[in-house]
DNA sequence: CTTGACTATAACAAATTACTTATATAATCT
DNA sequence: AGATTATATAAGTAATTTGTTATAGTCAAG
């Protein structure tokens, strides 16, 4: 639980999902990751860190570079996350408060914010 | 991308994750909300606002009560960014300097915080 | 062994977040 | 109408987050 906490925080902020876009293509050390993205070196570090505590990614060492790839141990949390809400979804989906909200829900059409 | 951002930080919320559970379980109104989760319901209105806006949750009108329930857009904004992701690393698995990295990893093995 | 590249950490400021209590608004009930 | 219930908004606060610059540590090259 505490990892769903740390994953989806880590997925909850822009940059640091473009740096795993960025990742998706493949490996790629610190600096080649400070360069796309207009911050700091030392905010970017930041950010690698708390993708690393998500599970998100992962880093090797190579002299004094530290290339960082994707771990999948995050994305497979999101994934079983999914799963479970679909589960309680479906598991719901048949019973009758559920139908009758559904179609209740005609009169919800156009509302703004 | 705006979606995105929105959802995952609706998200990123362990209070609204539980509400999200809570709701995967049925429709419940906002004071039905308030009951489980030990903190004021002027907060729980704004998790609700920050889950609504993340496509997470909506709302319909039944007289003064505003029952809340999971709207699956968010979910599948989710699910379309985890396809995402899994497309770009199948794309680049069968790339040589991923092999390379994947090989690589086995140093990367016992690795503290 | 000094210099330069690569990355992490420290110290700090600004913005954002997540609460709180108090209050406003609207619907329901008597 | 007056009281009560259901929810939203306002104002304020403490904690967290995100960024910055400056600096330290480590590795590589000459």
């Amino acid at each position: 639980m505490k990892t769903l906490n740390a994953t989806f925080f880590a997925l909850s902020d822009p940059t640091r999902r473009a740096i795993l876009a960025r990742l998706a293509l493949g490996e790629a050390t610190v600096t080649e990751l400070v360069e796309p993205f207009a911050i700091s070196q030392p905010a970017i570090s930041g950010h690698l860190k708390v993708l690393e505590s998500g599970g998100l990614i992962s880093r090797r060492i190579d002299g004094s570079k530290r290339p960082c790839r994707i771990d999948k141990k995050g994305i497979e949390v999101v994934d079983q996350w999914l799963a479970m809400m679909r589960h309680a979804l479906a598991k719901n989906y048949d019973r009758l408060d559920q139908l009758l909200t559904d179609l209740q829900h005609n009169e919800n059409d156009a509302k703004g914010d």
